[in-house]
DNA sequence: CGTTCGATTGAGGAAGATCAATTAATGTGG
DNA sequence: CCACATTAATTGATCTTCCTCAATCGAACG
């Protein structure tokens, strides 16, 4: 019985882990990558069926029957989860190469609703179908598990957020995140168009739009990002990881030494 | 697990899809039922090697190499976070039934600590060799995939509950939801042990163990739940379900009409 | 060009965190 | 088995953060 995990050398045991998007790791291959490869892979071996949106429209709905993944190709996504008391949660965002859809497998209905944050297309995959070319391409079995795989892991670390890092470093996370996204997506990251309201971001992040507006306010302030002169939901960041050093400060309010 | 969206009768022009029924049955057993098959079936169809663990044992650590999933035949699992900076989090509870890793395969290093919260049993099932099972036992995938989608619809709904429900009504929902989880495995669920501390209890919701402490105090007061004799982590629920209506009573504090 | 929606900013209030003191359980060595 | 040490839980008092309410401003849009 190996009970205590003998982990490597590593100066703390968990390091090693990217937990999101580190290049390194066993994969050597780039998150840009993995993505053009799950697009090409998909489109070669499955019929699938193509459909574009456009802001607002609706992919899937919550409570809808089951019966296709989805395969983000371009656009951006939101998913919304409806409790039947009326409150309404963002409970994740999607890119080009995600999956939609996975929510659907254990009830047969979807669990959330899908909508479209921008133009896109989504390409239409019938579970059956993939399940079934699962045995010819075990390829195929291995992309969707990863991406299964990525998601859980990505919801944790969005709790782990929600639940230890005050607003404003929520807000910045949230920045550093989708930049990130962007970024890994191959478009660039000094200048993003964020496709929601202050509200929308701000029921992801379990905040107040007000919040949401004065954390921006204080992150400009502080030069970590700026307003373009197109308008408000157009900003410019100069240097994504400072974004991330500003989480580690509203972390330690008064001991900044050692570490990192 | 308390989101389930209200929309089956949504008579939506945009599917293309019929809707692909599963087998007959399949909907209407019982938790309860499908947790003895999926242990069944496993036992059957796979080499598996079984690990007894105790309360504070770990099943895995973060950053270990992946290499196996566990069902959890027996006990109660955490699975905990750990970012670079040192905050810890607790992202995920566990039963009998459930099945642990997943959060493994996109990486190839587990994500997060999997420790026991009292002793039970894990089933070590090689990766590699479930995926070669699926070729002969589609029933096999389709309990994996199921799995994962649960996973990832209860994260959404957890961080639905975080994000919008007061502290109150978070400690009710808690118990609810262990209450209800421990019950669909055959246990019950007037009289359930906690085994976490109120600190943990707290650091899954998202708040203080002052804050726990003062809520369960207060649903204690109202008579929602009781603390047994024998001390303070085993606790007396005479009523699930008023628990979830004490919920709704947080979110309606005087107008509970009309929606919106 | 006015209407509407979204964003910003301020003032005041409330929920929850922090600090602190006490009590209850758990564990340990004698 | 008991005295002691340790850890967990409760409760109160205070403080901070974020929410609520409200007013203003800017942008988008018909």
């Amino acid at each position: 019985m190996h009970t205590t995990a003998a982990t490597p050398t590593a100066p703390h045991p968990h390091t090693p882990v990217p937990m999101s998007r580190r290049v390194a790791g066993d994969e050597n291959r780039s998150l840009g990558e993995r993505i053009a490869q799950t697009l090409k892979l998909v489109q070669e071996q499955l019929t699938l069926q193509r459909r574009v949106v456009h802001a607002g429209d609706t992919v899937y709905e919550a409570g809808q029957g089951f019966g296709c993944l989805y395969l983000l190709n371009a656009g951006f996504v939101k998913l919304v989860n409806q409790s039947p008391d009326g409150r309404e949660q963002v409970v994740g965002l999607k890119f080009r190469g995600d999956w939609l859809g996975f929510d659907g497998i254990a009830t047969g209905r979807y669990a959330s609703d899908a909508i479209a944050m921008d133009t896109g297309e989504v390409w239409l995959i019938r579970y059956e179908a993939l399940v079934a070319a699962f045995a010819t391409q075990p390829t195929l079995l291995s992309t969707v598990h990863e991406a299964m795989s990525r998601e859980i892991a990505h919801d944790r670390d969005s709790l782990m957020s929600v639940c230890t890092l005050p607003a404003d470093a929520r807000v910045a996370d949230f920045l550093r995140y989708w930049a990130e996204s962007v970024g890994d997506r191959g478009m660039r990251t000094d200048r993003i168009t964020l496709r929601m309201t202050r509200a929308e971001i701000g029921n992801y992040l379990g905040l107040k739009l007000e919040t949401v507006s004065r954390a921006l306010s204080r992150l400009a302030r502080e030069d970590l990002i700026a307003f373009t002169e197109k308008g408000r939901r157009d900003l410019h960041i100069p240097d994504v990881a400072a974004l991330a050093a500003f989480v580690q400060r509203c972390l330690a309010p008064s001991a900044p030494a050692l570490l990192q």
